[in-house]
DNA sequence: AACAAATGATAACTATACTTACCAATTTAT
DNA sequence: ATAAATTGGTAAGTATAGTTATCATTTGTT
């Protein structure tokens, strides 16, 4: 089997392409940020007061790389971190006016860039591709030490 | 519809597994080296005397990023880099005797762990998965303006 | 032959993404 | 109550992955 045909290799190159369609399209719309900061926008927004170990979770992260794309949307202005007063080694995050614009005006357009990425395929196969690496994903998720 | 759901989020993801399988596999079997390297050193089997720029576009890369790659493999001894007495720019690649036997032995490793990232999938689901992706990424590929 | 355009490669910079190590604060165990 | 273990976060280090700029060499044009 050629190693263009297997599945590590294919999944890594469809990552390159989402990532730029991603990139692309909110360029387009005027904004300037990664696929995971939107990821991490849209958690501290369903999550408001959650602290970043929490937030690295729900979006698939370790805590030390979500740790810089924190700081950098901090530094950005989109969101909040707070010292926890019970607990004075976490930091409670919560999206700013100004993220909270940036989240609800993406939206949209994030969700619209969803049928971009797997454009070569009829609606039909898009729903059964979705699906199945739904399956991949959540499955492997549950299985701890394999 | 939730960004967990959403193609661009999950394709993230299921790379992630991906590379960590790839990673835990070949290190099982007394390897250190990230799924790029592979790459790169089955493009140079596949094509040896070829130049990074050439070599880049096969496993989907660019110039910059490829520039490092070999510089590893080249610092692990894996494979040698000629300037081309044609033109002085390109440097030729090709791999040593080590970089052969690296490869070789990994390869049906490689093979193998294809089969562990798409575990939680029946063997025709697999099947099903892999000739989506690959109509994605393949057609994405020879789409220039979008 | 001289100049412009193109090409192979690197450098610098930014942003994931992971590991290991570490610090500080909090819990748990004894 | 004190030591041990755990937990939230950062730091340092390595490896992709991309952009833009630059350098050297080669090729194309006139």
């Amino acid at each position: 089997m050629a190693l263009s045909d297997m599945a590590g290799h294919l999944i890594r190159r469809l990552n390159q392409q989402s990532t730029f369609i991603f990139t692309q399209r909110t360029q387009e719309a005027g904004f300037d940020l990664t696929p995971v900061q939107f990821a991490a926008l849209d958690a501290i927004y369903t999550h408001p007061g959650s602290d970043q170990a929490f937030i690295a979770e729900i979006i698939g992260y370790d805590r030390a790389t979500i740790g810089g794309v924190m700081e950098r949307i901090l530094k950005k202005g989109w969101i909040r971190r707070v010292v926890n007063a019970q607990d004075r080694r976490s930091r409670e995050l919560s999206l700013t006016a100004k993220g909270n614009k940036v989240r609800s005006t993406l939206l949209p357009i994030v969700q619209d860039l969803q049928t971009d990425i797997l454009k070569p395929l009829s609606s039909e196969k898009q729903d059964a591709f979705i699906k199945l690496i739904r399956q991949v994903v959540l499955s492997s998720n549950t299985m701890d030490a394999a």
